[in-house]
DNA sequence: CTCAGTGCAAACGATTTGCAGGGCC
DNA sequence: GGCCCTGCAAATCGTTTGCACTGAG
């Protein structure tokens, strides 16, 4: 695979990007530095370095799919509310351990799991004990941004 | 909220669906005993259920959305190779319950979590030990069915 | 008469694809 | 010259919406 600077420049906006950009977010800021850059290149880049495993797809609910600059599983926290999607701390990780190698007869290759939150800039203002609480597969449908 | 033949036609097939067919897969089963049903209808009905908590939808990876027949909460697995999802056992469901309230100053509201498999149809002759082993946040993008 | 619910077709948003260059070994 | 990669526009896919109509209260 070729590093073109568009395939340089995504992984350098990726990487240094704190937050997990939609496809769409990374063209926006790519097109500051980049301005002839076109989305269906961010989009056909992303699939390819996903696929050679230097950045990561993250597979989750939403309507839209975010992106990791980091090649390293890890796990993430989505906000209910605005969509954004945080790296969760790293002693978190081990919580799913205890999945046998196979149910049913199915074989079992892994898992995804996603903790969701209300991030504090959403949170601002709510006191500590509100509603917001039976949430929890629902309520977390298409609103990104 | 009326009770129309509709409603009462896709409650009844979610329920009885031993699997957790996506919007399209419902209304191709619906058609079959109620030809003149749209699509529009069955979706409109399976948000406005959901939203009244008499079925839910899976918020889960997966670019088409499926829906679930039980409105109580349990953990689904998902084929990584043919998109299927399915049921898995209660005794599971403990498994990530040591989560915090509260993490970096996000609240947390609850997680999601699914099982990845390869589903005893996919595995159809495939060696116990074989390679797919390395599936996991890949290869479980958009293929449905 | 009103109003919730419907079917249909059109709109929509996210993603993918076809195609005509362009640059590089 | 062949090939990989790009930009652009159009296509596609899942889902939602506008609208005119219907049927029950």
């Amino acid at each position: 695979m070729v590093l073109t600077p568009q395939r340089e420049l995504i992984i350098q906006e990726l990487r240094s990007a704190r937050d997990h950009p939609t496809a769409e977010e990374l063209y926006q800021r790519l097109k500051a530095r980049l301005p002839r850059i076109s989305l269906a290149t961010v989009y056909r880049n992303l699939e390819t370095m996903s696929r050679a495993g230097l950045i990561r797809k993250i597979e989750a609910a939403g309507s839209q799919r975010r992106f990791d600059g980091s090649p390293c599983p890890h796990l993430h926290m989505r906000c209910v509310s605005c969509g954004r999607v945080m790296d969760a701390p790293l002693e978190l990780l081990e919580i799913p351990s205890g999945l046998p190698k196979e149910i049913q007869g199915h074989l079992v290759v892994g898992h995804t799991m996603e903790i969701l939150v209300i991030c504090t800039s959403c949170n601002k203002g709510v006191p500590p004990k509100s509603k917001a609480q039976e949430v929890k597969g629902d309520g977390l449908e298409g609103k990104q941004n």
